[in-house]
RNA sequence: GCCCCCUUGGCGGAAUUGGCAGACGCAGCGGACUUAAAAUCCGCUUCCCGCGAGGGAGUGCAGGUUCGAGCCCUGCAGGGGGCACCA
């Protein structure tokens, strides 16, 4: 008997798969093409399991497309620009290049260890100025075509670092390294204008028919389409007017007050001369900006003294800045109706204002308005020429008394802003324009591309290396030769995702894409990455794929991605000792009687909640340390064990000897296998022809469950097929032919999970051919189909009896073989049938 | 605050999408093998009553639709996620 030893074959077939080259994936238009990647890591250092996981779901599907006769692409590579080298740099002294390029030869060593089928030949670094050259050059291209806009926009500014925080670096509203107040800065940015395409991308979502539900839900939400209204209203003693948006413009007779952004013209103007609104502006501001901070904040307003005159009624109505309106939103501005908005009626109840109902709900009267605003339909009144009218027809016509007037007109706004891409960074990829005093912005010339990003930095000093860098931004105008200044902004690294794919079809090719590699291998058919990057990244390479139609860098490609799966995160129980510390895994025991204590001190330890890996819970298992201790197939196969791939998934040590088990057992059958001829008659055996049938029946069932997805279901199958190889008696002659073909099947199916054994077995089993290269099984339908099938039958729809009859059996027959069974007999006693249902094949349900 | 998702045995989950609830695995219990243990193999395993045949209950809670509901509808509870400079 032959041991088991996966690093051995792991390391065996790894080799050979490379030496001959079996992953190369290659233009040939003879062929149905398969583009299968999973989102690139940022290289962080080391792999973690979320990467075992999303990597491995990728690889089944590369290798089970692949033997399905697909021509195959499955890249893989780095996205490797971000804050976290720079943190590395000022905390380490480490350069941010340097730091990056060993964290990817690490994680490239972890990956090709893991055994996933990529095309290495096509890797890709988007640090590297062989990719972010390219980048460079499309924006200049998009600059061409009108895509690029220049324009203010608010940044947390940390004055004590010098620097512009990410959200995520602003806790409480102090900079998470300084501690100082954050500030709101007004920094002139780069945007892109996806809001251009906002309607198309909104639009083309409905034919996204293979991305989950709820990801299109989520960016149909954050696109944020809505018709309304813009409504001017004339300000007493002033010659401007104040426009403002609703959706609500029906309700313009129950107005009682007008409410500005805080960052709205007017507000600033005012604030200049009034130090107590400027004072009002400045805490507003100490809320932060995120709508959940925005929205569960106090509604607060400060009365500028200014009055809106009603376009229809006359009404004077005071004007308040306040902290819920959102300056990037609609106009900046809105007019308030108490009586059928929440936050409307929350501002008018804590500053005494008018609430006036103007909606009545059908047939009611004119309601009372207490602490909850009416939002729901009824009839106009209170409404001078609307009443009576529903709400969709008062809008309507509003809308045109509205334009008739002059007073304003109808208008669809979006949630979707246009994209801010300048970060105040070093480890980027450098904006290509020039700021000439002179000629102003002027693009980098192409021959001059690309701006490499100077090596000679250093992070002893807060802000933007690039910024205080000695000669670096020093560059010559291009038009007129004077001295002009570098952008030393760089691209959000969101850029970089937004096109690797495409690269991705001609990683070497000398222009940022190959049209006729991208022509032929995109779109992506199968994308696969976490749910976090559901709207951002995804919505951002949606808004590129067109922009780069629109400069021909791609043809016109609807959708980059057809098919998309969000896997869920993987969790593990974190572990707190009896002072409340958090302990590694490692530092965690099971005692004989199972309780957990301290692997060194023997002091007891808690276990904690669930929670995803993380390092800050101390719940994180290394997969290096679980691939030397079991195997690349043993973590690949726990990985898609149990747990459905879009959920949660608990990392647990018996699941993970679970997984190793079936694996050994597998290894145990082949290599305990009787040795026999092929195709020995099985004709007559009754157990050769069950187990025949389960075979085939589990092939069946085990591609149908890949192509769903469904990866835990079809392991399932390989426990059945090998438990039903259990019952047959291997020693039989009869049974051999059909139990040899029951073990190839299981070698054959396995082979996209747990690759390595699966070679090896192959190998074992006497095939020259490699298992990588060979054609999926196909099912023997004859086999798959079952002649007789068993029913249940109901009586009053509680189960009394479960009959086997011939598959097909018509309604009639079936409910006679029913109403003649002993138990259903007994259950009915001296009752009248009153109805017999029969779904044939199923049930019959006889209701008395 | 707004939007979204989830809730099935001791545990992870399955249920052909409205038709036998609990496939498969884990854990547990019993047995075989062994001097013994590990490993392996076999059997049992939703809960309650019953020696048994059998009966009853059961998919977070409360209702509803239906011959029939884990699945559809309404309300509620609990858990989780997203909300624009992390990637």
């Amino acid at each position: 008997m032959s041991r088991y030893d996966a690093s051995e074959i792991e390391a065996k077939w790894q080799a050979i798969w490379e030496n001959r080259g079996c992953f190369h994936a290659e233009v040939d238009r003879s062929r149905p093409k398969y583009y299968v990647l999973e989102m690139f890591p940022y290289p962080s250092g080391k792999i973690h399991m979320g990467h075992v996981r999303n990597y491995t779901q990728g690889d089944v599907v590369a290798r089970y497309k692949r033997a399905r006769g697909f021509n195959v692409l499955h890249p893989m590579g780095w996205d490797a620009f971000g804050m976290p080298a720079e943190n590395a740099a000022i905390e380490r002294g480490v350069h941010p290049a340097r730091w990056t390029y060993d964290n990817i030869a690490n994680m490239r060593r972890q990956l090709q260890r893991m055994g996933f089928s990529y095309d290495w030949r096509r890797e890709i670094a988007t640090c590297h100025p062989e990719y972010y050259r390219h980048e460079q050059a499309m924006f200049l291209d998009f600059l061409d075509a009108g895509l690029v806009d220049r324009r203010e926009s608010w940044v947390n500014w940390d004055p004590v670092d010098n620097t512009v925080l990410a959200n995520e670096q602003v806790i409480d509203g102090r900079g998470w390294r300084s501690g100082a107040t954050v500030e709101r800065r007004k920094l002139t940015q780069w945007f892109l204008r996806i809001t251009a395409v906002a309607d198309e991308l909104l639009a083309e979502l409905e034919r996204l028919t293979r991305w989950p539900e709820r990801v299109r839900l989520m960016q149909e939400n954050w696109i944020g389409r809505s018709e309304g209204a813009l409504v001017r209203f004339a300000l007493e003693g002033r010659a401007d007017r104040l426009e403002v948006f609703t959706t609500r413009h029906d309700t313009l007779f129950g107005a009682s007050f007008c409410a500005l952004a805080i960052d709205h013209p007017l507000v600033q103007e005012l604030a200049r001369g009034d130090t107590r609104l400027a004072a009002f502006v400045e805490d507003c501001r100490r809320i932060g900006t995120t709508e959940a901070a925005i929205e569960t904040a106090e509604k607060l307003g400060f009365d500028t003294g200014l009055r809106a005159r009603h376009p229809f009624d006359g009404r004077s109505l005071p004007v308040y800045a306040a902290n819920f309106v959102l300056m990037e939103y609609g106009a900046g501005a809105i007019f308030g109706c108490p009586a059928h908005d929440q936050r409307d009626l929350d501002f008018a109840r804590k500053y005494g204002l008018p609430v006036i109902p103007v909606v009545a709900p059908e047939g009611a009267p004119a309601p009372a308005i207490g602490t909850e605003a009416l939002t729901g339909d009824g009839r106009l009144i209170n409404s001078d020429f609307l009443n009576g009218l529903t709400v969709a027809e008062a809008k309507r016509a509003m809308a045109e008394r509205l334009e008739a007037i002059g007073a304003g007109e109808r208008k669809i706004t979006y949630r979707l802003r246009d994209w801010g891409v300048s970060r105040q960074r070093y480890w980027g990829c450098p904006i290509p324009v020039i700021h000439c005093a002179d000629c102003g912005v002027m693009p980098v010339p192409r021959a001059d591309l690309p701006v490499r990003l100077p090596d000679d930095v250093t992070f002893d000093q807060p802000g933007n290396p690039l910024d205080r860098h000695p000669t670096w931004k020093h560059v010559a105008c291009p038009r007129c030769a004077r001295s002009a200044r570098r952008e030393t902004d760089t691209f959000d690294t969101f850029v970089e995702s937004s096109w690797y794919f495409a690269r991705f079809c001609a990683a070497r090719y000398d222009q940022p894409v190959d049209r006729a590699a991208a022509d032929y291998w995109l779109p992506v058919d199968q994308y696969l990455g976490g749910i976090e990057h559901a709207i951002l990244h995804l919505l951002y390479s949606r808004f590129y794929t067109r922009a780069m139609a629109k400069t021909g860098h791609l043809g016109a490609l609807a959708e980059p991605f057809a098919g998309l799966f969000t896997q869920g995160m993987v969790l593990h129980e974190t572990y707190v000792d009896a002072a409340g510390a958090l302990l590694f895994p490692e530092q965690v025991a099971r005692r004989a009687d199972g309780q957990l204590v301290h692997a060194s001190t023997g002091a007891p330890v808690r276990a904690g909640a669930v929670e995803k890996m993380s390092k800050s819970k101390r719940n994180v298992i290394d997969p290096e340390d679980i691939i030397k201790a079991h195997g690349a197939d043993t973590a690949r196969l726990f990985m898609l064990s149990d747990s459905p791939p879009e959920r949660d998934l608990e990392w647990t040590t018996a699941g993970v000897d679970g997984a190793r088990r079936f694996l050994h057992r597998l290894w145990r059958l082949v290599d305990e296998a009787p040795t026999f001829a092929d195709g020995a008659d099985t004709a007559g055996d009754a157990g050769a022809l069950a187990l025949r049938r389960a075979t085939h029946r589990a092939i069946k069932a085990f591609t149908d469950d890949l192509d769903g997805f469904h990866f835990n279901k079809a392991i399932a199958r390989l426990h059945e097929l090998m438990n039903a190889m259990a019952e047959v008696d291997e020693g039989g002659t009869a049974a051999h032919a059909a139990y040899r073909e029951a073990l190839e099947t299981l070698v054959r199916l396995v082979g996209p999970i747990a690759p390595h054994l699966a070679e090896e077995l192959w190998q074992r089993l006497g095939h020259d051919r490699l298992l990588a290269m060979t054609p999926w099984p196909a099912a023997d339908a004859s086999l798959v189909f079952q002649t007789d099938v068993t029913i249940a039958v109901q009586v009053n729809g509680r189960l009394r009896a479960t009959l086997t009859l011939p598959k097909g059996m018509a309604r009639a027959e079936a409910e006679r073989a029913a109403l003649a069974d002993e138990a259903v007999k007994r259950a009915i006693a001296d009752q009248t049938v009153r109805r017999v249902i029969v779904v044939p094949d199923r049930i019959v349900n006889v209701v008395v």
